[in-house]
DNA sequence: GGGCAGGAGGTAC
DNA sequence: TTCCAGTACCTCCTGCCC
């Protein structure tokens, strides 16, 4: 939008498309880039895939735009106190340094299309990548002097190199050298940190001390050995800290390394010329930034530019930054990492086929159930990932009160976050869990903790075994596959009946987005029958005491809530009067004439599908919360009045899902800028 | 104010 | 001809709740 409108970049459209595909990496020192970007631009130009990353370049124009006024209102008073801040967090920071360790980071070089080349001889010496015609994993260092490299779709690798031979990947065998390699770094660190199946990092420390030699040379054996081992060449980058280490390894790509003497002033002339987005965790956006706001295009620049980090940043960015213009990072050796997150995703050609969706669906839960009981995990936050025929990415979780594994279960909840997205085409989607359980029996790690979920379960304050769950996959296959399309905008499958008892753990109140939304029907004390093909359990006759909502009760709302979602439904409500009389209420909601509401006479033709659906859901609710007005004057259970608060939470939730829209321009404010702070380094 | 949850975005490989 | 991945981590924001 934007870029092509400037008149800079009207004969060369291609300057302004900012594409990784362009950024230094070790072999594409000599390429062209303007070729490369035209190509790149000519080939992506008037795709789906385009219009997004134009949205995206409006989003990061924003933001920039939105930092240089913040930068510009900074007063010499503001600069002045900041800077103060600064000076004094610098000196926080160098007291942390600690130049006692030697860490090693091993690279290996173009691993995937190395190990193709190794298994293939008649490949070597050839532009060879690997992947496939969508996407490229590895490019040979043959390839990237075409420019040709990972992360580039397979499609414009062949355009930039017509010769180009694309391997498919094969994970075994990376698997397998990734193993040799291992069992070397071992030798060195049996404590070594895989980055990843090509990478690591060692503290050689005690290797140099030991055999009273350098890190340099400890790296010259071991690259040896690699190379020995597996007939694989590797880089390596040795320096005080992980960080720096990284850095080095980069230096002397392919076959090669780099030594950073553990020597402060060293350090200091090494970071001052070096390129910020060298520096892991500084990609392309936030290289923008730094360079279009800040004027930063050094390590060295960022200590000069402390005082406005400081001020426009937060706190953990600021640190970020301010440790990379110290040259500072990890030194310490993790114990062990945990695991946080599982996930699967699939690409695929774009549908909106209700059907077939859900069948990717059934098979990610599959996927995602067999990955997490191969490592024992229990989880309770599962998020859907979306992506849509015009790449735009969404992502909608739920948390449940429960720790689940099995695929039954995935697909019960996720089905549901899936079908409140509907109708909608996708090109993506993806499943992931997290919040795992400490015990690897899916037993929460400490009933007491003070969370909503566990005040909402304070109810059973006897801990009781919660009962066994009945899967409700059928519920999912058959009411929500196979109804009116014009499904339910909000995640309303899940009920949040009141818990009195344990045993209504798995059937409600599992996520939290539903407590939200349902909060306002809640407590009303009816029966609601669905329209459904599906026979549902018959539902007892509830008083004024009776707060104890069986499960029974419990399916029966969700039948409620599966018919909210359609466009025609019945509620059949036995409510209480003052007098204590039960009176039975009957009101049909349907479109009369396919257009034309039942009970307001509002007319709203059948594509208009979400105005239909607020609508419907209006009613529903307006029905629902009449009632409760009416017969509610009793006290509640904690639960319910969680539940209760809940209701309020809706309308943030339906606002933000709608603010979340990434067509929706939105102002970001400055500590909405992310960096990443501590990984590995 | 702090914790939790949902969502978005950035980064690395 | 083909037409932009998958996995995992992190930070930040908003909104809600206690």
């Amino acid at each position: 939008m934007a870029k092509s409108e400037e008149p800079s970049s009207s004969s060369r459209p291609w300057q302004s498309y900012h594409t990784v595909f362009t950024n230094a990496k070790a072999g594409m020192e000599g390429v062209d880039k303007e070729k490369v970007q035209r190509i790149v631009y000519e080939m992506s130009k008037g795709s789906k895939y385009f219009e997004n990353e134009v949205k995206k370049e409006a989003y990061t124009k924003q933001k920039i735009e939105n930092m240089r006024g913040q930068y510009s209102k900074l007063t010499a008073q503001d600069i002045s106190h900041h800077q103060k801040m600064a000076d004094k967090r610098i000196l926080e920071l160098e007291a942390t340094r600690d130049l006692s360790r030697i860490w090693l980071h091993v690279d290996m070089d173009a691993f995937y299309a190395a190990v193709e080349t190794l298994c293939n001889p008649s490949l070597k010496g050839k532009p060879v990548a690997v992947g496939g015609m969508s996407m490229i994993s590895t490019a040979s260092y043959e390839a990237r002097k075409f420019g040709v490299r990972a992360a580039m779709p397979g499609f414009i690798a062949r355009k930039l190199c017509p010769e180009l031979l694309i391997v498919p990947v094969d994970f075994q065998k990376y698997n397998h050298y990734s193993n040799l390699t291992r069992k070397v770094f071992q030798k060195y660190d049996p404590n070594f940190l895989a980055a990843s199946l090509d990478e690591a990092y060692l503290d050689i420390t005690s290797v140099c001390k030991e055999r009273g030699i350098t890190g340099g040379e400890v790296a010259e054996e071991l690259r040896q050995s690699v190379h020995l081992e597996t007939g694989l060449t590797c880089s390596a980058g040795v320096a005080p800290n992980r960080l720096l280490a990284k850095v080095c390894s980069d230096i002397n790509k392919p076959d090669g390394q780099f030594v950073l003497p553990n020597d402060q002033s060293a350090i200091v002339t090494f970071i001052s010329s070096l390129p910020i987005r060298k520096i892991g965790g500084i990609g392309k956006v936030t290289e923008r930034i730094l360079k279009d706001v800040f004027e930063i295009a050094t390590c060295e620049e960022i200590l000069q530019k402390s005082s406005f980090i400081c001020a426009l940043f937060s706190r953990s960015s600021a640190d970020f930054f301010l440790s990379v213009g110290l040259g500072l990072g990890g030194t310490d050796t993790p114990q062990y990492k945990i695991r946080k997150s599982i996930s699967n995703e699939r690409t695929f050609s774009a549908t909106e086929d209700e059907a077939l969706l859900f069948q990717k669906l059934v098979d990610l839960s599959e996927m995602l159930s067999a990955d997490m009981q191969k490592e024992g995990l229990f989880g309770r936050t599962l998020t859907l990932k979306l992506k849509t025929a015009s790449f735009e990415v969404r992502t909608r979780a739920v948390t449940l009160l429960r720790y689940i594994s099995s695929s039954e279960e995935i697909l019960k909840h996720a089905s549901n976050l899936l079908k409140a997205e509907f109708p909608v085409s996708l090109r993506l989607m993806g499943l992931r869990m997290s919040h795992f359980s400490e015990d690897k029996n899916g037993i929460p790690p400490d009933p007491t903790q003070k969370t909503l979920s566990n005040f909402i379960l304070a109810g059973d304050a006897s801990g009781g075994k919660t009962s066994d769950y009945s899967p409700l996959v059928s519920d999912v296959c058959d009411n929500t596959f196979s109804v009116d399309m014009n499904c339910c905008p909000t995640y309303c499958a899940e009920t949040s009946c009141d818990l009195p008892d344990s045993s209504m753990e798995n059937q409600t109140s599992d996520s939290t987005y539903s407590r939200h939304i349902l909060g306002n029907i809640k407590e009303v004390n009816e029966t609601v029958v669905a329209q459904s093909s599906e026979p549902r359990p018959k539902v007892h006759e509830p008083t004024y005491t009776d707060h104890t909502i069986k499960s029974e009760k419990a399916d029966s709302y969700m039948g409620q809530l599966e018919a909210s979602s359609c466009d025609r439904w019945e509620i059949d409500i036995n409510c209480v009067d003052d007098a204590g009389s039960v009176s039975d209420q009957k009101q049909l909601f349907c479109w009369v004439d396919g257009y034309k509401c039942s009970i307001c006479g509002i007319e709203l033709p059948p594509s208009f599908i979400e105005e239909r659906q607020e609508h419907s859901d209006f009613h529903l609710a307006e029905k629902l919360q009449g009632e409760e007005s009416g017969i509610h004057h009793r006290s509640f259970m904690p639960q319910q009045r969680a539940a209760q608060k809940g209701h309020t939470g809706s309308s943030g939730r339906q606002k933000k899902k709608q603010k979340s829209s990434p067509t929706t321009s939105k102002y970001v404010p400055i500590d909405a800028f992310f960096v990443k702070t501590n990984q590995n380094f």
